[in-house]
DNA sequence: AAAACATTCACGCAGCGTAAAAGTGT
DNA sequence: AACACTTTTACGCTGCGTGAATGTTT
């Protein structure tokens, strides 16, 4: 009753490896079981059946199909103790964007709740400290091979820069100049230390300002939509200090239309 | 000198986004911008260039891209917020994943260095506290109903579990049986919660051992290869007092044939 | 003679990128 | 008429899984 070879069916229900899948991983190269002549069937022994558990064992650290049949096929134990020490650093490196990405998501989280918290509200509160760029003044990108330049650079940098508008002060209310562009926090100093010395990308530094959301149908002007914001100040014995900047939440579309929900800061100071 | 009409081509180079990307991205129902009727030509206009990097902005979250479309497209903000919510426990999640590899992968990178540290050499210390399950005897599988169901639970816990080995103490030195089947510490505990109730497998409470590595050419016996530990306990004052417990750390190959490295516990008491 | 296998092949998934062939714009 | 540009189409990548059509029987 001795039975040391297995068929591809066989390693399937010992191992639960999909018999098409262990065909595809000789194809590979990880396992190469002998052939019956006649017949064409495949016969594993018990090597071919723990190189395929220990080649699950790899993948499931998402070490690549190629490198865990280098690890099990090529490598000497030294060579692959090199691997596991770079894919340290690989899983470290992960781990570490992750948490960027999670420190980003829980900003993003944050923005969104303004939309409800803050529409028609108004409050101070210093504005955030970053860098910004734009490459679009109200409908139109810019296209010389700076401004493309200099806007890949930026887009490199997702999803740590935001989408950000930026408003000249004499555009308040009245004008209808708006600039949109990129922003960066300064705490994401990787980022600002690749950014710091592009063209067209200046440093606003946090400035006491009313803060609001501005809620913008298809059409309407920001700038205008701002004046709100401006009879607040006025409530309060404060003007319009500096350039208004910004960032886009999100787009909805309701009964009136597509609309735009905007986190604004406008700097104030004292009348 | 207005352009507010992009083709595809000036989406590529203002926002470094291949053309085809693009287009493959309006048939995925992110943008649809307008065909020039005669020539065929798509022309975008900056709505939708700050919805292609918006789609940017959302993918280097990992949102997949049918939630980054349902995202821009399709969700309100309130939608939009849950699914951030969401993410951000899958992002928590993943961390903690990633956690767990970078744990399991230290431990490798531990038993590849015991291999030139420990081979020929031995130590006394405690054997690891674990849980163990054999579905393998010498060269042959076992293939009953049960013990396949077993096997599949084991299997899908990696990569916390070992590829392990066992030896009855009886068949030390001279017997030819060894067991080999999966291991697993008791500190990954959600694992054991797991296993802890599966037949066959046994608890392997931390005993006094004497451990080394094992180097076993094919076609040894891994039995006999115990022989030095008997030696050194015997020159202590110790001998054997349980049944061997190791796993494999690699398998090499060098001029004398196909090698594999063995760490092994043998539990050892006074004379 | 049928049940239960095994084989090869093609196609599917995500999320694009690349290269080819044919038509268009200036 | 040259040349840059656009279009569609098909195929590649990773790591498999599924299903069909055909052949075998440890």
């Amino acid at each position: 009753m001795f039975q040391l070879k297995y068929k591809t069916g066989d390693v399937e229900r010992i191992l639960g490896i999909p018999a098409e899948t262990v065909r595809f991983l000789e194809k590979k190269g990880l396992v190469n079981p002998p052939r019956d002549e006649s017949s064409g069937y495949r016969y594993y022994n018990s090597v071919d059946l723990n190189k395929l558990v220990a080649y699950k064992f790899y993948r499931s650290f998402e070490f690549s199909l190629d490198e865990s049949t280098e690890i099990l096929n090529l490598l000497s134990h030294v060579e692959s103790a090199e691997q596991i020490e770079h894919h340290i650093n690989v899983i470290q490196q992960r781990i570490a964007h992750y948490k960027v990405l999670l420190e980003r998501l829980k900003e993003l989280r944050h923005s969104f709740k303004q939309v409800d918290l803050m529409q028609g509200k108004f409050q101070i509160e210093d504005s955030p400290d970053l860098f910004l760029y734009y490459n679009q003044v109200n409908d139109q990108f810019k296209m010389s091979k700076m401004q493309r330049e200099v806007t890949l650079e930026w887009l490199s940098q997702m999803p740590l820069i935001q989408l950000a508008l930026y408003i000249p002060q004499h555009m308040v209310p009245e004008g209808d100049n708006v600039y949109f562009g990129y922003a960066v926090r300064t705490k994401y100093q990787e980022v600002v230390d690749r950014v710091i010395d592009l063209p067209l990308t200046k440093k606003i530094p946090p400035r006491k300002s009313v803060f609001t959301v501005i809620k913008c149908y298809e059409g309407e002007r920001i700038n205008r939509l701002l004046q709100p914001a401006l009879d607040f100040m006025d409530e309060h014995g404060m003007a319009l200090a500096g350039d208004v900047i910004g960032w886009i939440i999100h787009e909805d579309e309701d009964e009136q239309g597509i609309v735009r929900y905007f986190e604004v800061w406008l700097p104030v100071a004292a009348k």
